[in-house]
DNA sequence: CGGATGTGTCGGGAAAAGCTGACATGTCGG
DNA sequence: CCGACATGTCAGCTTTTCCCGACACATCCG
């Protein structure tokens, strides 16, 4: 049973701004694809398309409704980058940080 | 004065699985670039260039000892993707994810 | 010094990403 | 039913990414 459907890589998903930028302003609520476009300075069928690549990684879900088409946020996948970027935060929060640096100078 | 000299996106450098790769191996601690391209199906290159892709991101610091060139794993630059996701946690984490996926689901 | 080794860079080609204007489809309002 | 509207998709172009073989340069070893 395959739940997310992930067919793309989220951390491509993520590699662009404008990408980045739709799932904020997802995290609103819900938003019509005309809303969304008229956001960024780019063509309509360019954010569809960014669209399209976030539907694919699973991070967006449709919903037409009228002749609308709602998108709405789906975090989920999401979860995959925390969990790759956990064993790294050691590295860059708190004492761990530090003494990693230095024992990164001490012992070159 | 630019300390991070990030000149190009975090994201768009994680979005490669062999850069994610390389620096999943740089946690265990420096290694040479001849060391690092024996672990991928890759030629040699390409992987100097991956890790010259990293370089430009801050995210890792090469070393020259010898004839060698040993690559530090550099965990800061990170931070912008840990901050980034922050806000998208509540999301998925804990009883704010069924929550919010209750109130999207009645509230079409 | 001279050959072997480790590594960056260059030239070039294939593939993918990103963008836009034009068209197709489906929905609402009168 | 028909025109206006919202949106996805297509064709085509430009730019970027990704990869490799070949070359250049520096360092070590004998």
């Amino acid at each position: 049973m395959v739940v997310g459907m992930a067919a793309v890589d989220v951390f491509s998903a993520l590699a662009n701004p404008v990408r980045r930028g739709l799932l904020e302003a997802l995290r609103d609520g819900p938003r019509a694809a005309g809303d969304l476009a008229g956001r960024f300075a780019l063509s309509r069928p360019a954010v569809s398309e960014h669209l399209s690549v976030l539907r694919n990684a699973g991070l967006v879900r449709e919903e037409p409704r009228g002749r609308h088409r709602y998108y709405h946020l789906e975090a989920r996948p999401l979860a995959e980058v925390g969990d790759w970027l956990h064993p790294f935060e050691h590295y860059w929060r708190g004492r761990m940080a530090a003494l990693a640096d230095l024992i990164d100078e001490e012992n070159p």
